[in-house]
DNA sequence: CCGGCCCATGAACCATGGTTCATTCCTTGT
DNA sequence: ACAAGGAATGAACCATGGTTCATGGGCCGG
């Protein structure tokens, strides 16, 4: 017995694997799923092209990986935000600007997680983080409907409705020309929020609050 | 000069060159384009993968040919409406529940066209298919806001929001079960339908227009 | 019925991009 | 310093699915 794994190896080892998380994070971003190539990861990580399967049993793996830290941090921040003690209007408002705040802000990145054609594994993927999306905005109508706030209607498809609405008229065909979302994102963002809420009953929004998320995303 | 095609001859061509149309578009309404397949699309029409080749220059073009034959139908069917003399607010609301009536009874086509990953080519005239859609809509709103029968909105956006949140909520995984929408589809529509109607600030729809196109898509 | 040409055939070909594995390089404990 | 592994390498491999092409069969005008 003459090798054992000491900490600086696997502190290494660690780090070359973050490294490979971090390139092909990258990629998405930059790219899209499509750009995350095996081998274009490996050489962003400076490593080999098979020293990616000593971490990642395959690209799948890799790229599921990859689509779950991403999503996890927006549906966590999505969560966050719903889960405040304020009136559920308030949350509505702001989880709304917030998701079509960030999918405007950082548009490559919603591209890869929303609407990027994928492979039936990184759709069901996808499809837990639309879900998940769904019923965020769903409880929030649910409390809102509960406390007279909204009008009674089916929370389920009024949450798919808003899952689909905002996306679309955000990236893809259906957006408006890029360089006037870079121009003038809120406003856009304002109008689509106003969509979706009048779609709910829930009248025109405040458009005043200056504590919503706006940084970029990526 | 020993050869000049003859009608027969002509004829049993474009027979053929049907034969493989609709053989591509049965099985792109059975299991999507990626169903597809050259040589697939070949034994179901009865010929050698080769001889598609001799009426298509390329699967790209196949599809291609498919997308706008089904598309155009669904274009027209929608336009027909768009296009009557009735107030803006009725025929939104007719254009609206045919295209989720439509959708939710051809659920495997309308995926096809509307959410199916495809690649680049496809993608450009789906981008074609949904921004007509978007017209549509967007000219009823715009007579309707003219005719005071709807308020100022931005119908670019609001478009938008409408031509994604009703294959959404319709198709893809914020659907309801599909039992669900077999059983009783027209309520579901009505609902998504309504939301959009809300969206725009025209309320609730008449829930009783018995003439709507109401008939299963493939 | 024959020469010429088109049409159909389908197995071979090719491009793409993920995966493997024999080899080499490094680390570790003695 | 050295033996015994693990870790890294990257070129070869493979699967998928679109595309081609040499071949054979049928249709045309004379």
């Amino acid at each position: 017995m003459a090798y054992r794994q000491t900490d600086k190896v696997s502190a290494r080892l660690a780090e070359t694997r973050r490294g490979i998380l971090d390139a092909a994070r990258d990629l998405v971003s930059e790219g899209g799923f499509a750009a995350a190539q095996v081998s274009e990861v490996a050489r962003r990580a400076g490593i080999a092209t098979g020293t990616i399967y000593r971490y990642f049993s395959s690209k799948e793996e890799l790229c599921r990986q990859i689509f779950r830290e991403v999503s996890a941090q927006e549906m966590d921040r999505l969560a966050l935000i719903a889960a405040s003690d304020a009136p559920a209007r308030t949350r509505l408002v702001e989880v709304l600007q917030t998701f079509a705040g960030r999918a405007v802000r950082g548009r490559r990145l919603a591209y890869a997680l929303l609407a990027e054609p994928v492979d039936a594994n990184l759709a069901e993927e996808r499809a837990f983080f639309r879900r998940t999306h769904a019923e965020i905005f769903a409880r929030i109508l649910e409390d809102g409907i509960v406390s007279g706030e909204l009008p009674e209607t089916n929370v389920k498809i009024a949450a798919a409705c808003i899952a689909g609405a905002i996306p679309t008229a955000l990236i893809g065909p259906l957006a408006p020309q890029s360089h006037e979302l870079d121009e003038n994102p809120d406003r856009v963002v304002d109008e689509i929020v106003a969509f979706c809420l009048a779609g709910v009953g829930a009248g025109l929004p405040e458009r005043k609050a200056g504590k919503i998320e706006r940084r970029a995303k990526a």
